[in-house]
DNA sequence: AAACAGAAGATTGAATACAATTCTGAGTTG
DNA sequence: CAACTCAGAATTGTATTCAATCTTCTGTTT
């Protein structure tokens, strides 16, 4: 699925996303450019290009002289990323419902269908299966910068969509507003594909931020 | 008002950064690392990871083995970015109608009132003026990742409405926009500053679209 | 005993050096 | 005469080396 790093530091910024996002390296943590060389096996300055990727990724924090951190989200951070992604997440849903094509729909169908049969307890499969079906509608609005900008903002939470939990307990208003989001795609209703995606947006953002209250 | 560039990476930026908006450097260049080091006075990998900076700006892109070169934006882009600001703007408008201050009515006032008295021939000066008023609105919006997007989807398509001459012309239209932007933002209207914000972007693409028509 | 000053170690930042790939040109060949 | 091949040059990518700054530990002083 994805092309394998053709240089260094997208090798390394790979390892280190991944290593971040799946929570192996905590908010605040400290980078050590040395140790990160060492431990993938190479150079310093393949390290520091990673670094400066993931820095204009916001995953990464610089202080001059003194080193990278992971970077932190407070609730602040939650609030105005979802809120961004409200909007964006509307705009995308809008332009595919206005391009989606019977093939588009099929896809889309199966795709539900796939993460319908995924059990409520299997996070990590479901969170897959999600991350296609929405991938898929934004395939369709075929706005490529769109796509890369939500990739991000998505990215930056998802971590704490783990640590938080917040895709578990009501799986069933998630399921229906998963629902409710292909009915609309399927009819190729731009405003109510709309309104119903920027709503799933931001229910998802309130329950994450229940969970971050609850978990402190 | 800007503070210096703490690193070389970031001063190397910078000076290419101003180089590629201001088109001395056109769309399509290949950005040699040997060429940008001497004429700076450094060496090389500073350069690299300013050129990384840039990526993640979406003014270069990177080919492997083969060099960065100058990002180039068709139609299909300005489209996409400008749908993206129109969404992002109205958020903006909207968060700064419900929190601004006395002070920043005031604050805005007085930036309104310099744009007005610089002549329509002026392209340089309105534009420096024009930039001040939406950041000011920006600012009261307390969001800095929408500050830094925004900011950054501005950047990329900026050095086009100057060749195209985008903002010369009917700046009646331009002014009038303004000045219901202001009204709406005294008011502390949300709905109707998003609602006007919207359309002052939209209507900006509109003309910078019409312009690199009738440019080609 | 607590706080400050200083020195040693560690870490980042930048420059130089080396390796590998790609582009360019001339020469040759079909 | 066009197209292909091969060699040299140029350029990117990576590693190593050096310099500057920050951190931390220790010793001293108040």
């Amino acid at each position: 699925m994805t092309p394998p790093p053709s240089s260094l530091p997208d090798y390394v910024a790979t390892q280190l996303r991944t290593a971040i996002l799946g929570g192996q390296i905590a908010a605040g943590t400290p980078l050590r450019q040395e140790d990160i060389a060492q431990q993938l096996g190479v150079s310093r300055p393949p390290v520091r290009e990673a670094l400066r990727l993931l820095e204009g990724e916001g995953l990464a924090v610089l202080r001059p002289r003194r080193g990278y951190v992971v970077a932190s989200l407070d609730a602040a951070d939650v609030v105005e990323i979802f809120g961004i992604r409200e909007r964006l997440e509307e705009h995308a849903a809008e332009l595919a419902a206005m391009h989606r094509t019977a093939e588009d729909i099929a896809d889309l169908a199966r795709l539900l269908e796939e993460m319908e049969a995924i059990e409520d307890r299997d996070l990590a499969g479901f969170a897959a299966a999600n991350h296609a079906f929405h991938a898929r509608i934004f395939q369709v609005a075929g706005r490529p910068r769109l796509l890369r900008m939500m990739l991000s903002l998505r990215e930056t939470v998802e971590r704490y969509v783990r640590v938080g939990g917040a895709l578990s307990g009501d799986m069933t208003v998630v399921r229906a507003e998963h629902r409710a989001i292909f009915a609309a795609f399927e009819a190729g209703d731009p405003a109510r594909l709309g309104s119903v995606s920027r709503a799933h947006v931001a229910s998802t953002g309130r329950r994450l931020l229940a969970a971050l209250a609850q978990h402190d």
